[in-house]
DNA sequence: TCCAATTACCTTGCGGTGCAAGGTAGTCGG
DNA sequence: CCGACTACCTTGCACCGCAAGGTAATTGGA
């Protein structure tokens, strides 16, 4: 304990983001029209209180650029600035499904890598 | 489909390692004793065969250096250079435990965000 | 004996991307 | 008219996985 680095497990988060937040996004998005400003909320409310609104609009713009989501403005009812809504296309619904699966292919084993030490009374096929 | 951009599922693997990896390995390490050439294996055993040897010395003596394992040096029985075997510190227990609690307390919320849309017959209050 | 194959380790340049911080623009209430 | 709030966007930084290439040690066949 003398002096820990702070970072290792802070840091950690961040990085688990990355290959999943625009999954994320995409998957927020398919529920309604989403704006900016609304994302980091929403993943906050999912538990994910992570996430930075610089990081957000960047990955918004390529993906749109990637014609992923398409956006229109429409101005804010609580006052301020136009808000910019985004929408998904139809390659961006096709992304998300193919992401969710890379998703389970993911989770799945690297679940078991971690839990391999971990089982408490090794039951199996019940 | 008129012409994939082949990258966004690709790379997007190479992304969610990030921030897992070092977990895994830690993981594999709390097992047994091993060596470079054996998480390769032992990582496309477990379903992630997406992983260079070029991702995993670097990560390896990063790990060291931080004090999270430790190394010795072994002749190789199948013939060859020497084998260069890691074990956990008492640092990488620990930190191994702290990140198998980020690791659960990132696929939850994840996990529900990305399966949001998916329901399948919206069942709903059992 | 010598060299080719095998096992294993490590380094280099590249590209992608999350973050903190800062800047701009539009609207409303006092 | 101006301060405060909402909302969007950009810049500089640093990290890290990857592909490719290079080195070292041991074995066995020509």
């Amino acid at each position: 304990m003398t002096k820990e680095p702070t970072a290792t497990g802070d840091q950690r988060r961040s990085q688990l983001l990355r290959g999943v937040l625009d999954l994320c996004l995409l998957s927020l998005i398919a529920e309604r029209p989403r704006y900016g400003f609304e994302f980091a909320q929403a993943l906050a409310d999912g538990g994910l209180d992570l996430v930075s609104d610089g990081s957000i609009y960047p990955l918004l713009a390529r993906m749109e650029r990637a014609g992923l989501i398409s956006s229109y403005r429409a101005p804010s009812p609580s006052g301020g600035a136009p808000r910019k809504y985004y929408r998904l296309t139809e390659a961006g619904h096709a992304e998300l499904d193919g992401g969710r699966a890379d998703w389970r292919a993911f989770v799945g084993p690297v679940g078991r890598i971690l839990d391999a030490g971990t089982h408490s009374t090794g039951e199996r096929t019940p």
